[in-house]
RNA sequence: GGGGGCGUAGCUCAAUCGGUUAGAGUACCGGACUGUCGAUCCGGUGGUUGCGGGUUCGAGUCCCGUCGCCCUCGCCA
């Protein structure tokens, strides 16, 4: 070793011993005389003393010194002088009398380094990640990390899971997002993708026998990129056979007590929550609403068709529905200007026809350029219907149920962002249930699968799958964690028969079935142990627990929104000789 | 594919209504200094204002195009 002791070890009780440390400069004090400087590892920070008693040499040596170089220091722990221990040091009691410094690389000034006072663009430290990795803001995630997914290995552990790998280069599926895909070099013209998730082999493995599956699992989709999105990110999968929804849940309750409990500190009370489908749609309009605060949607239809409002009235005998919320104090923070801009945000990102708004004053009297068209009776039903108070300001979507419930989360969720009304200390989980079996894709005039084409309905719906498809709900649940979708699963189906069924609906003809999941329906067939589970998304879930707002900011090497890796500049063109071998042939867009 | 924001020294930023030689802090280079910890003090180097075009007597600033980064809608079973 070339260290006795790490940059962040030395305390009082060393004080006398001879030790050696090594690790990176970090900001340096030359006094001409005596010469500071601070050597940091991942570990801390240690003060080095240079003394001119040492001599010139080693002065010199010191003074030669710059940000990042990497140094071995061999000297004697003292005590501080009194009145200069740095009690923002943890090492801040002592200092290392350097005897002898050695240079082991040198560094070019340093874009982005733990020692600079200003956090350079993202750019640049994406850019330079290695340099950026060394800053504690970023150890401590990455160390957030580690012991999250060791937990959940503990835990799955205890409990008799498995860990079991599956392949990275599987078979397309052309259900789901859009694969990324490896070409094969042996089989010209064919293809094998990277797993959007392990589903497929986790159901083989139950039916194989493996009752509790679990994995640490990679997982690709070629899709647009998000704040909480990126093309490869990582899953705790899990599958259990014998099982029901409550016995995942359960499960997963019991994770999510223990993680928080050990990276938090924090008591949750189990069971978690369990919310319908229909019931968060109706509060929040939003199938992962963010629980830590209130603002619920009202509806009030009924109360729109009696007004002389014609956008509202419209609406309605268009079979439409009129539904807003109230802004607690809202009336003075946002002026005019301010509801204009919430005006074009409906507009523009959810495609609503406008955005409705009163300001409440003293007994319920709405306030606003449409307010003539609402009799003071009416005004107030709307006030009491909303618990609106003098000084709220309520905002109304009209028109098809599902272009209200995204609008309206929208608002919601950004007037609560900009009113500072989201406790961002709390955390708070809940399930969601109940969702729909399948939902209609107009544009493709046919049935989807909500989740994906496994899910078992609810026992009591199967009657319904072919007449009512829209009626069916799943054996799905779904984990929010503070308005984010932190996991989803559901119960398959384990009857070849139904499975079937539920591809018919799907408008997958029985030749398609065989050609895409053939394998899968041959296992149904050999004695198939009914079984669900669950898939955790391990990167919103750091996320969440360090209160990143980024999932940048929790992987240690991640990509742009244009799916760019700025350090290696992947993707990157290829050799000829390698498309040769591939049997590739290179068509770029016409520019 | 659509909407929005940003792009000036290695890094973080400034530059009035379009007006003189594009400034500051920091880093870097040189000098001074024996208890600092964002050391301090003195001096200095450093610019294709992302790129290309246009308008103008004159463009960092206005217009068009393009590239990059971020947020977002669509998309993401």
């Amino acid at each position: 070793m070339l260290r006795t002791h790490t940059c962040g070890q030395l305390r009082p009780e060393h004080v006398g011993q001879e030790c050696t440390l090594c690790g990176w400069v970090e900001t340096i004090r030359d006094h001409g005389g005596t010469v500071f400087f601070d050597l940091r590892d991942r570990y801390g920070k240690t003060q080095v003393v240079v003394s001119p008693e040492e001599g010139q040499e080693l002065l010199q040596q010191a003074q030669g010194l710059r940000a990042e170089y990497v140094v071995q220091v061999q000297g004697v722990v003292a005590l501080r002088p009194p009145g200069t221990e740095n009690p923002k040091l943890a090492t801040g009691q002592v200092e290392l009398r350097a005897r002898k410094i050695q240079l082991l690389n040198r560094s070019l000034p340093p874009p982005v380094a733990p020692g600079l006072k200003e956090l350079p663009s993202e750019e640049v430290r994406l850019r330079y990640r290695y340099l950026d990795l060394r800053r504690p803001a970023m150890q401590e995630v990455l160390v957030l990390r580690h012991r999250m997914t060791k937990l959940m290995r503990d835990y799955f552990d205890e409990l008799g899971f498995l860990e079991i790998e599956t392949p990275m280069l599987g078979r397309s599926t052309p259900e789901g997002a859009r694969d990324y895909l490896v070409p094969s070099r042996i089989h010209p013209g064919k293809f094998y993708a990277l797993p959007q998730s392990p589903q497929l082999y986790k159901q083989i493995l139950m039916i194989a026998g493996y009752d509790r599956y679990v994995q640490v699992a990679r997982c690709f989709r070629d899709e647009d990129l998000r704040a909480d999105r990126q093309p490869e990110f990582t899953q705790l999968d899990l599958e259990m056979a014998f099982v029901e929804m409550e016995d995942v849940m359960e499960v997963i309750d019991g994770l999510v007590a223990r993680l928080a409990r050990e990276l938090l500190g924090l008591e949750v009370s189990l069971p978690l929550p369990r919310l319908t489908y229909d019931e968060v749609m109706q509060r929040y309009g939003d199938d992962a609403p963010d629980l830590r605060y209130g603002m619920e949607l009202q509806d009030i239809t009924s109360l729109a068709q009696q007004s002389n409002f014609q956008v509202f009235r419209q609406v309605v005998e268009q079979g439409g529905v009129v539904r807003g919320l109230c802004v607690p104090g809202g009336a003075a923070h946002y002026s005019r200007k301010g509801i204009d801009e919430l005006t074009v945000f409906v507009q523009q990102d959810f495609g609503a026809k406008g955005l409705a708004w009163f300001r409440v004053e003293e007994g319920g009297k709405l306030n606003s350029p449409i307010a003539k068209n609402f009799p003071p009776s009416l005004q107030q039903k709307i006030a009491q219907q909303l618990s609106a108070q003098p000084g709220d300001l309520l905002l109304f979507v009209a028109g098809d149920f599902d272009l209200t419930c995204r609008a309206l989360a929208g608002v919601r969720k950004r007037v609560a962002g900009e009113l500072g009304l989201v406790p961002r200390d709390k955390m708070h989980f809940a399930w969601v249930v109940e969702f729909p079996l399948f939902h209609w894709n107009d544009e493709e005039k046919r049935w989807e699968a909500n989740h994906h084409p496994f899910t078992a309905p609810r026992p009591q719906d199967i009657p319904y799958l072919e007449t009512e498809p829209g009626r069916c709900r799943a054996l799905a649940y779904d984990l929010v964690i503070n308005g984010s979708e932190a996991g989803g699963g559901t119960i398959r189906i384990h009857d070849p028969e139904l499975q079937k069924r539920v591809f018919q609906v799907l408008g997958i003809s029985p030749e398609q079935a065989q050609e895409r999941f053939g394998f899968l329906l041959e296992a149904l067939s050999y004695g198939a142990p009914p079984h669900g589970g669950i898939a955790l998304g391990l990167d919103r879930w750091v996320m969440l627990f360090s209160g990143r707002e980024n999932i940048r900011e929790v992987i240690a090497f991640p990509k742009t929104q244009r799916a760019v890796d700025l350090m290696t500049g992947a993707p990157g063109p290829v050799d000829p000789r390698q498309l040769r071998e591939l049997h590739i042939q290179v068509q770029l867009p016409p520019k």
